[in-house]
DNA sequence: GTGGTCTAGACCACG
DNA sequence: GTGGTCTAGACCACA
C-alpha cells in the first residue's frame, strides 16, 4: 500500500502523509474510502502507532482526510482538501526551486529539466 | 556577501554551505581565493561560530574548499568537485518535479512557480 | 424524527441526546409520551444500539426521561431536570460568548454568526 | 503565565494552544516575542515535554508561531495569523451556537445572552 | 474494535 | 541549550 524508506531522512509520518495524498491526486483513493486504523497500519508498517496517529492528524488538518472516534478514518470529499493538496504541493516544489536557485542553478536550466521530466513521463512513463 | 534568511527554515549551516557553493558556480570565486576566517564571518552573520565551523568542514568534505592550519580555508581548484555538486542539485530537483507531477502539477504551473521563485529571490531577501 | 450529522465530530450519542431534550424543550414531546425503542431507533438511525442505549442512560440520570423494564421509557414530568438542562446549556454558551470576546471578536460578530448557523440549521442539514 | 484545568477534560495542549492565541489577540505578546522553549515551559507546567511540543507544532501550522531548530519559537507577525486565529475564533463559537440550537435555545436568547455578557464586560470587567 | 491524549524516555540536528 | 522525531505503553471516549 506504502513505501516507506526508512534511510531517506524524511520523517516517517511525512512519507505517510505524501503517501495518501498522492493516493488521492492519483485517483487511487476517493472521498469517502475509509483509510487503514492507525493500528493496523502502524503493523503493516512495523511502525509506532503513535507516528501513524499524528501522520493521520496532519492529514486531517489538512483538510484531506477526517476521522471519527470509534468508526476510523476516511477521505474528505471536500473539494476545498483536493485544493491543500495542491497548496502543500507547490509549497514543496517552490522549495526545491528555492534551493536548486541557492547552488547556482539557473532559471532556464530548470525549466529545461522540467521539459525533460515531462517529455520521459510522456514517452516511456519511467 | 552572504544573505541568510533565518525564519526560512533550511538550516543556517546549508545556507551558508549553499552560499558558497553558489558564489564558485556562479563565477564569483574562483580556486585559490580565500574565505573569510570563522570568527570574521560569525561576527558579519551575526551566527555561531560554530554553524560557521561546521560549513566550512562540510564544503571540505565536499571537496569545495580546503583549509590549512594558521592560514585560512581557500576555495578548491579541483572542478570535479563543481561538477559533482551540480549533478546533485539537478538529481535533487528532478525528483521533486517528478514528486510534483505526481501529485497532479502541471507542466505550465511548475514553470510559472519557477519564475515567482526567481522573482522573490530578486526582490526581498528577508 | 431526530436529525444526526456523522461528520460534526460531536459524538452520536450526545447528538441524540441533545436531540431528545430539545424535543421536549421544544413542547414536540411531554412528560409521559414514550420513546423509541433501543433496537427500533438503531435501526431507524442506522446507529448501534449500544450508541443509542448509552444515550438513553445518560437522558435518565439527568432525569429527562425514566425507564420501566418491560414496557419502555418515558418522558419525564420532572420539570426541575428541564430546568437543569436549560441552565447548564445557558451556561455553557455564556462561557462561549466570553472566550469568543476574549479573542477579540466582537458584539456585532457573534450576532452575526448566530443569523449565519440559524439560516443554515433550517437549511440543510447535512 | 498560563493557567491550566487539568481537570475541565479539555485536552491540555489545547489548553496551552489557546492560551498563547489569547496572549497574542490580548496584545500582551506581539510578532517576534519568544515563547518559553518547550522544556521549561513542561517543568513550570508539570507537563510533559512532549505535550508542549505537540501544542507548538499546532500553534506553528496555524501560523500563530513559528519555531526554528536550536533557536527557540516565537510569535509570528504574519497578518495571516491573526486571520487564521480569528477563523478558528468564529469556528468555535459557531460550534457554540449550534449546540445550544441544539438544547432547544432560540436565537434570541442566544443574543440576550451575548448583550449581557458584553454588558458585565464593560460594567465591572468581570 | 475505532481514534485521541498523555507520559516516559530516547535519539538526532542545529546553534 | 534549542526544536523535532520516534518508540513503548497506558488510559479514555466512542461505536
Amino acid at each position: 500500500m506504502l513505501q516507506l524508506n526508512y534511510k531517506s531522512g524524511v520523517p516517517i509520518c511525512d512519507q505517510i502523509v505524501n503517501g495518501f495524498i498522492r493516493m488521492k491526486a492519483l485517483g487511487l483513493s476517493k472521498g469517502g474510502d475509509q483509510l487503514p486504523s492507525v493500528r493496523a497500519l502502524a503493523v503493516e508498517l512495523c511502525v509506532n502507532p503513535n507516528t501513524i496517529q499524528k501522520a493521520y492528524q496532519m492529514l486531517e488538518s489538512a483538510g484531506v482526510i477526517y476521522s471519527v472516534k470509534g468508526k476510523g478514518s476516511f477521505f474528505s470529499d471536500d473539494a476545498a482538501a483536493d485544493i491543500a493538496v495542491i497548496k502543500a504541493a507547490k509549497k514543496d516544489f517552490r522549495a526545491a526551486v528555492q534551493s536548486a536557485l541557492e547552488l547556482g542553478m539557473t532559471e532556464s536550466e530548470l525549466k529545461k529539466i522540467i521539459a525533460e521530466v515531462c517529455g520521459k513521463e510522456e514517452a516511456h512513463n519511467d
